[in-house]
DNA sequence: ACAATACATAAGCACAAACTTATGTGATTC
DNA sequence: GAATCACATAAGTTTGTGCTTATGTATTGT
């Protein structure tokens, strides 16, 4: 399943990191690695998880392939928390930061 | 790290599940057992995770143990979400869910 | 055409996570 | 107070996940 995948992906403290860095300027695999303590086939390998959850999207340019956040995981995470809206309010403040950064 | 238990949590499905009949109403350990072939101590250890993670509550009620949503998982995983808020305006669709559900 | 670069894929291993059976604990009932 | 019920915890087994080394595949440069 779709959110099974996202959820999976997510779970991993190294993709976290890899999609935070991603969500600061999209980067080829290489450049991903800079200061990260992790081989080339595993970082390929972390990027396909993420890929098959719709968090991040390639593109290939010449013999790089520049990542980036695909907003379609985001959505779907979005979307699995409205389902749950009901017991936000007890929790203000980050609700606040959330609504916040949406009024613009 | 508080994040990671939230994470790893709802990355199993079988707790997903849980998660989801909690958020219909709380109920004890027991009750989570109906029609999802799981053994009891499967399903204590799977709670055991989910309350780690702040997802859900626990409150004794004589012999039972009755669970409940905890906000605080679900406020966490909104600050996560806030984070990349950059990246939400591609989706329209699923904004739109939120907005609406928070808008009242 | 050949070498080098950037990345993906395959196979195998080590560890973690989810299950099992067995047993422990606290509260209720008789 | 003994039995029962609701649940937690322990220990062991199996399955899954993330790593490694090795190799494959495009693309670029010479």
């Amino acid at each position: 399943m779709m959110e099974h995948d996202i959820f999976r992906a997510l779970a991993d403290p190294t993709r976290r990191t890899i999609f935070e860095k991603l969500a600061n300027g999209s980067m080829n695999a290489s450049a991903l690695r800079q200061g990260m303590d992790i081989s080339q086939p595993a970082m390929s390998q972390h990027l396909a998880v993420l890929r098959e959850a719709r968090l991040v999207r390639e593109q290939r340019e010449g013999r790089f392939v520049n990542y980036q956040v695909d907003p379609d995981g985001l959505a779907l995470i979005a979307e699995w928390l409205a389902k749950y809206r009901a017991y936000w309010p007890t929790r203000i403040d980050a609700l606040k930061l959330l609504l916040k950064d949406m009024d613009q």
